[in-house]
RNA sequence: GGCCCCGUAGUCUAGUGGCAAAACGACUCGUUUACACCGAGUAGUCAGGAGUUCGAUUCUCUUCGGGGCCACCA
């Protein structure tokens, strides 16, 4: 038969099971739910590989769970809050977010996701992910904002979030602050210059990346057991151009072996600075404004304007003494790439320092697959140096609900029942002074809002789905922002782990790289499924492991198409001669094969229960291709079309059985191929309406015997060397032999003799030690 | 600097304290009553060293190589 067009058939199916409602998680069963925490992809133009691949692989494990009796909690959302989605807006729109009131930015952003996203989502649909897309939230819309809200105010009242006024990352191009999770690493090259200092009397030379701090220098570190500069603690040191005078301070954080083992704190040129003015009380002088420019008179230029131009005038005033060019790594915010500044501004945090060692805990009583991904998590938690940051200076995201009286400095929450409300569009008096408050403008950070993700799915189904979920699914690269505050958020809350177990997917790179736009190597999942289909893509997706990052290989998908056709063949072969049998009196070779299945049964279940989806395709796979397709049916052959009466009804039974099984088995992985199949010729004589609800295969109840898989194993044995045999001569697989078995054999096979001898084609078998010969 | 993962055929991956496996590729054949998007067969592999053990690809240590997370980053 021609190969098989996967494009119409995938897309019948997919109305099929929209239209029959078949992912439809039931709010009135009665059946235990296993619910998952569905990662919300963030909006933008289309649907990625590294999607396509770890969303197959929680979707393997929904189905499987659907198929084992479980009524499946699996919403779909989107992530359309915040930063990401206002870059994306200001692209798509050709404009700039601070150019807009925020009251209209906030309606083009709903309006333009409202045109996007509908399309976005169709790229899940289409790889066959199996969500109830009627369970549908936005990170942004109205429920998610009141929940949002209600739960920041919960928590500001119980004291877990607090409001405070000091240094913190800055990121100049959005101009907001960010959260440590949110920093990138950056190597890049820089101008490590040595300057003069004067102190007592004398030329201090201190080194520094950063000149354009000069004018904000407030003290001098030097190693209280640095010998050079001992005599020099307590007094005073000259800063170049500007001439003010500063204290030079005995620090151990000054390393001796590092510049000139004398360290200028500048307010703030990095988290040490913020460190040491606060250590020992010094007056901070902030000289960078917040879209990143210095104010000193002078010098009202962009940082890296202002550097240059120093540089320039210290070296015009023959202040330097050397300068080298240094490869260092500095922190960059991972959305603008730009350098972290340190600004005082008013932020509100939520308290998690102080409760690091509960939430170790906590994740200790989550079960991370791999394992190994529990200590990622820890190692975060330990390295953990500010509390978390949620308040951004930016227009688009959810208003933090509450207004300041700035005349009794009294703060006014939002009331419950006002939610979800913009506080910039209300009015509010003080409940204690009667003075007009001040709206709140700051708003909250998206991820303050998708670690809400369990409670504001669940709301979707009147709150029926409780904590814990059964199942997290996501990429390793936010364990230490989504999962991280998801348990964070979980434990404040409900004082509980947000899921019983958590499966965390690799990147899909090429060649090893990283695919990103700007290296040009992306694969569009959309372009494997026109040439192979989704069950092809989402074959491949099996293939690759749980937690560690997978090149892209084009021969699984070609091996995913291979297997797609093979299936349908077979399945086309079974039938095309089958009658349908309830029951049969085994044949021995039916009996036996159907032990190999119960055994295929077993491993694949097994293995889809530890999720180990790799395992299971691979088993069933197997049983499929080498002792279904390649043995058993060739040894069948002959019944089918030869046989007695009792012997097709056995060999019917025993295919109708065995292909069911393997088609259930393989419908996770490749969902489109295998209810094509269902449909086409078991639907008549089973009940569900579609593979995917059916029930997970349970092994067929046989009798045994102790040498069942010694019989079988023989059997193959005989039939491999046969074939060996022929090949080796060069003769065809049909050519007639004479098999000789040695007397044990005789006795071992003496039920399935009949069926080796026609898969061998012998025209007898005789007695003696083993041996074939051609005729 | 701390922690973690990985190293198996030409490629990409399974796997186990006791015969090293599949797929893709290569090579040699075959085939028309499921399938040439096919079938059968052949060749080819545990990074190096040490230890534990009757026995190590598997466990331990170590070297080398690849990758990641975190910290440092004057």
């Amino acid at each position: 038969m021609a190969p098989i067009e996967t494009k119409n058939l995938e897309k019948h199916w997919l109305n099929y099971w929209e239209k029959e409602k078949i992912y439809s998680f039931d709010r009135n069963s009665k059946k235990k739910i296993f619910s998952i925490d569905t990662p919300p992809p963030t909006v933008s133009g289309e649907m990625h590989i590294g999607h396509a691949y770890s969303y197959s692989q929680q979707d393997f494990i929904a189905r499987f769970k659907r198929m084992s009796g479980f009524n499946i909690f699996y919403p779909f959302g989107t992530d359309d809050n915040g930063l990401p989605t206002e870059k994306l807006i200001q692209k798509l729109k050709g404009v700039k977010s601070k150019d807009f009131s925020r009251e209209d930015f906030i309606s083009l952003c709903l309006k333009t996701l409202k045109e996007i996203t509908p399309e976005f989502v169709q790229g899940w649909k289409d790889i066959g992910i199996s969500c109830d897309y009627d369970l549908y939230y936005s990170t942004i819309d109205g429920n998610s904002r009141k929940i949002s809200q209600k739960i920041f105010l919960e928590l500001y009242k119980s004291g877990l979030i607090y409001k405070a006024d000091f240094p913190t990352l800055w990121d100049t191009e959005f101009q907001t602050p960010v959260a440590q999770a949110e920093l990138e690493d950056k190597e890049k090259e820089s101008l490590f210059t040595t300057i003069k200092f004067q102190a007592d009397g004398k030329i201090l030379p201190i080194a520094t990346t950063r000149p354009e701090l000069l004018p904000a220098c407030l003290a001098i570190f030097v190693n209280p057991k640095d010998k050079r500069y001992k005599q020099l603690i307590g007094k005073q040191a000259t800063v170049p151009i500007f001439n003010n005078k500063v204290p030079i301070l005995a620090d151990t954080h000054a390393d001796m072996e590092k510049g000139t083992g004398a360290l200028m704190i500048c307010s703030y040129g990095d988290k040490n600075d913020v460190e040491a003015v606060k250590k020992h009380n010094l007056p901070p002088k902030i000289i960078i404004t917040k879209d990143g420019k210095i104010n000193v008179p002078g010098y009202e230029l962009p940082i890296k304007e202002a550097r240059a131009r120093i540089l320039e005038d210290l070296k015009n005033r023959d202040l330097i003494i050397k300068q080298e060019r240094v490869k260092h790594v500095t922190n960059v915010y991972e959305k603008s790439g730009k350098e972290i500044e340190f600004l005082p501004v008013e932020q509100w945090f939520i308290k998690i320092l102080d409760k690091k060692k509960k939430l170790i805990e906590q994740g200790k009583k989550i079960n991370w697959y791999p394992e190994h991904m529990q200590k990622r998590y820890e190692n975060w938690i330990h390295g953990l140096e500010w509390d978390w940051s949620i308040s951004r200076e930016r227009h688009f995201g959810i208003p933090i609900p509450l207004w300041h009286c700035k005349a009794c400095n009294h703060v006014i929450p939002a009331k419950p029942e006002e939610l979800p409300i913009d506080p910039v569009q209300k009015e509010k008096f003080c409940n204690k002074c009667g003075a007009k408050a001040e709206p709140e403008t700051k708003v909250l950070d998206t991820w303050a809002t998708s670690s809400l993700t369990p409670q504001i799915a669940s709301s979707l189904a009147n709150n029926k789905i409780k904590l814990p979920y059964s199942l997290r699914p996501q990429a390793h690269d936010i364990i230490r922002t989504w999962a991280f505050y998801t348990i964070v958020r979980s434990l404040y809350h409900e004082n509980k782990i947000p899921w019983k177990d958590t499966i965390i997917s690799g990147f899909v790179t090429l060649g090893g790289e990283k695919m990103s736009k700007s290296k040009g190597n992306i694969i569009r999942p959309k372009a494997i499924t026109e040439e192979s289909g989704a069950d092809s893509l989402r074959y491949a997706a099996a293939a690759s492991k749980l937690g560690e990052d997978s090149d892209y290989q084009e021969k699984d998908v070609i091996t995913g198409k291979r297997f797609v056709n093979k299936i349908i063949n077979a399945s086309n072969f079974v039938f095309m001669n089958l009658k349908h049998q309830k029951k049969a009196k085994l044949h021995e070779t039916d009996r036996l094969l159907l032990q190999q299945l119960n055994r295929t049964i077993d491993s694949a279940t097994s293995a889809f229960e530890e999720y180990n989806y790799i395992k299971a395709k691979s088993e069933a796979e197997n049983f499929f291709w080498k002792t279904f397709a390649d043995n058993y049916l060739e040894i069948v052959k002959n019944r089918v079309y030869n046989g007695t009466k009792k012997e097709k009804e056995s060999a019917f039974y025993t295919l109708y059985n065995s292909l069911l099984a393997v088609t259930k088995l393989m419908a996770p992985i490749t969902p489109f191929i295998t209810e094509e199949i269902y449909q086409q010729h078991f639907r008549k004589y089973e009940k569900e309406k579609s593979i995917h609800v059916s029930s997970w295969p349970k092994k067929i109840s046989l009798s045994k015997r102790k040498e069942d898989d010694k019989v079988w194993n023989r059997m193959i044995e005989i039939i491999t060397a046969a074939r060996q045999a022929k090949s080796e001569a060069k003769k065809s697989m049909k050519a007639p032999v004479v098999l000789t078995l040695p007397k044990s054999d005789h006795k071992l096979l003496a039920k399935v003799l009949d069926d080796v001898k026609s898969v061998i084609t012998a025209q007898e078998i005789k007695e003696g030690n083993f041996s074939i010969e051609f005729v």
